[in-house]
DNA sequence: TACTGATCATTC
DNA sequence: GAATGATCAGTA
């Protein structure tokens, strides 16, 4: 088991020396087992690599490295070295609370640092050949807070008020809210329009793709 | 090809 | 059950 990183340096070195490996060549220096299904478990690559980090949450509901409060998100690319999927962030809660700021919501604190690890070709690569990308470390700028701000405020709004009719991914410009869960049957307590308690699907809160794009291309000018 | 809605595994 | 890690798969 890897040591948690002290510092932010240590962190991206360890990420940094990373770049080029295949996966199936980190899983072996892990003596971390290749899944037998990869599309059966959409979360490997993500916990291998906070494995060989020395990601230190578990599935806690904090940063991956909490004592630098830096989140570790990998970031699968086509071979055009495009993200191509949302960036689940969290999930969205089943009974929010109406006077909650953007600052103070949890998509906020999740964003303020993240580690991005870029995995190459990974829609056209089988797992064990995936090879890693060069890391990079992200906060948003004051125009992206504004705007994610912006989008968490409209959904945020439409969860308080139990319009969950009205909500769809289609709404939010770099933020969007999805189902989470393990199928369409999962609910979990909220109210409806009306103020009364009933069972809903959970929803989380995702990046969407083009704004990944974005912050991929802007670490690589 | 991009996007949305649905789904899979694991841990506490 | 609710959080973590995400990608799958159908369709526009």
């Amino acid at each position: 088991m890897t040591p948690a990183p002290t510092s932010e340096h240590e962190l991206m070195a360890r990420a940094r020396a990373l770049a080029g490996l295949t996966l199936g060549e980190l899983a072996a220096q892990e003596g971390f087992a290749l899944p037998a299904d990869a599309r059966r478990e959409k979360g490997w690559t993500g916990q291998l690599i906070e494995r060989a980090l020395g990601a230190d949450a578990g599935n806690r509901a904090q940063p991956d490295f909490t004592a630098l409060g830096i989140e570790l998100k990998t970031l699968p690319l086509d071979r055009l070295g495009r993200p191509r999927e949302s960036t689940y962030v969290c999930r969205a809660p089943s009974s929010p609370a109406a006077g909650l700021r953007w600052k103070q919501s949890p998509v906020w604190h999740k964003l303020r640092r993240v580690l991005w690890l870029p995995i190459e070709a990974a829609h056209e690569t089988p797992l064990p050949t995936r090879r890693l990308g060069w890391a990079f470390l992200w906060s948003p700028s004051d125009a992206e807070d504004h705007l994610l701000g912006e989008d968490w405020e409209e959904l945020h709004t439409l969860l308080c008020l139990g319009r969950r009719d009205e909500i769809s991914a289609h709404l939010g410009t770099l933020l969007q809210l999805r189902p989470k869960g393990a199928d369409a049957q999962e609910t979990a307590p909220g109210y409806d329009g009306d103020g009364r308690a009933s069972r809903l699907p959970p929803l989380g809160f995702y990046l969407r793709a083009r704004f990944t794009r974005q912050l991929l291309a802007q670490s690589n000018p």
